[in-house]
DNA sequence: CGGCTGACAGATTTCAATATCTGTCATTCC
DNA sequence: GGAATGACAGATATTGAAATCTGTCAGCCG
């Protein structure tokens, strides 16, 4: 940890307090954590984030977007709405699942942190449900599906598949059952949205 | 709290032991507490429980039984079968509401207890799942519903429905648009549903 | 007897002293 | 002159000793 002698940004800031919060866990990691990772006193790191909520929010921020990004093409995508909403859904669970099981301690971490920031989520779950909202506006663009108010069923969709993306289910991804469970809960909304 | 004369039973002891939990709550309700209530030495209570979560257990199962019991009378009704799973749902959301917005605390407390008694809740889920089999099997024999296995879409519904009444979503069930979030999953779920 | 008691060992919780951390800011350094 | 420092006050977390609780059991009492 010898003092790197490149200028101290808030991108550098952001990776170092991820770095420490995956070694020390968020109980643990403190801002002199950081400070000490990155070679400089702990009052630099307050010029760059007022509070230590703030510089745990934007970590929060960070790791909520990268999730937003990985589906966002699939919403964009130009195949059937139907199998467009299948695909949106199963990799939502997937990248979740994947996560959780990969490395349970630093998603335990995140679930943390995402509990102590509810505006934080709210704006990811926001962006989510106008994805869906998308895919479910094409379809009934093209027919596939009747929806009186696009946004409102979106939501619902969303809140009905919450037992698997909501992090407090993580428990019960790697269950023999959830895949089939998965699959029903979805056959019967895209049954729901037929016309 | 003069020792009653009554002969110590199970019962009684269940009894004192909710009694305690609503003044102490689950973190300092101790079974030296509930030997006081109950005027006896806490050694007399080890004779009836094996465990203080032995008696836990207990405490929670009754509990989650009498929210079964409430719904039982819903599903083996004569109305129509879509009609039946409305209410049955609606009124499994209203009971979870009210007792969550009624008595905060008391709510939290049992929160606590299903948390550490997986078993028992996992029965009661089976319960409550094998309730809404029914209704769904009511309504593939009259034609209402088409359900190529009706357990395994009551438990889809069931799931679809989790945040409507899953503990955890609690604080959510006072919100503004909780009611319109609750009949856009139920809308989406019975048009599911129909044939 | 058969349910009840109360003393006991080990586990857990509480509490207060101690140490660390957060957030500020006058001062230093380039 | 603007970024970085480090000493500081108040808030929060850690620690270890004392108190309480859990679960057992030999003996009491009706």
């Amino acid at each position: 940890m010898a003092p790197t002698s490149e200028i101290l940004t808030a991108e550098r800031i952001l990776e170092a307090t991820e770095d420490v919060l995956r070694r020390h866990g968020p109980a643990k990691a403190t801002v002199v954590d950081v400070a000490r990772a990155l070679g400089v006193s702990h009052g630099s790191v307050y010029r760059h984030f007022r509070t230590k909520a703030a510089l745990r929010e934007a970590v929060t921020k960070r790791w909520l977007d990268r999730t937003s990004g990985e589906l966002s093409g699939i919403a964009a995508g130009d195949g059937a709405p139907e199998a467009r909403l299948r695909d949106w859904l199963a990799a939502l669970f997937a990248a979740k699942r994947r996560k959780a099981g990969g490395d349970p301690e630093l998603f335990a971490t995140y679930t943390v942190l995402t509990g102590e920031n509810g505006a934080a989520v709210g704006e990811h779950i926001a962006d989510l449900t106008s994805q869906l909202t998308r895919i479910i506006q094409a379809g009934v663009e093209t027919g596939d599906f009747a929806a009186a108010d696009p946004q409102a069923t979106a939501r619902a969709v969303f809140q009905a598949t919450g037992r698997f993306h909501d992090p407090s289910y993580a428990r019960e991804w790697e269950e023999p059952g959830a895949e089939a469970d998965f699959r029903a809960v979805v056959d019967l909304l895209v049954r729901g949205l037929r016309p």
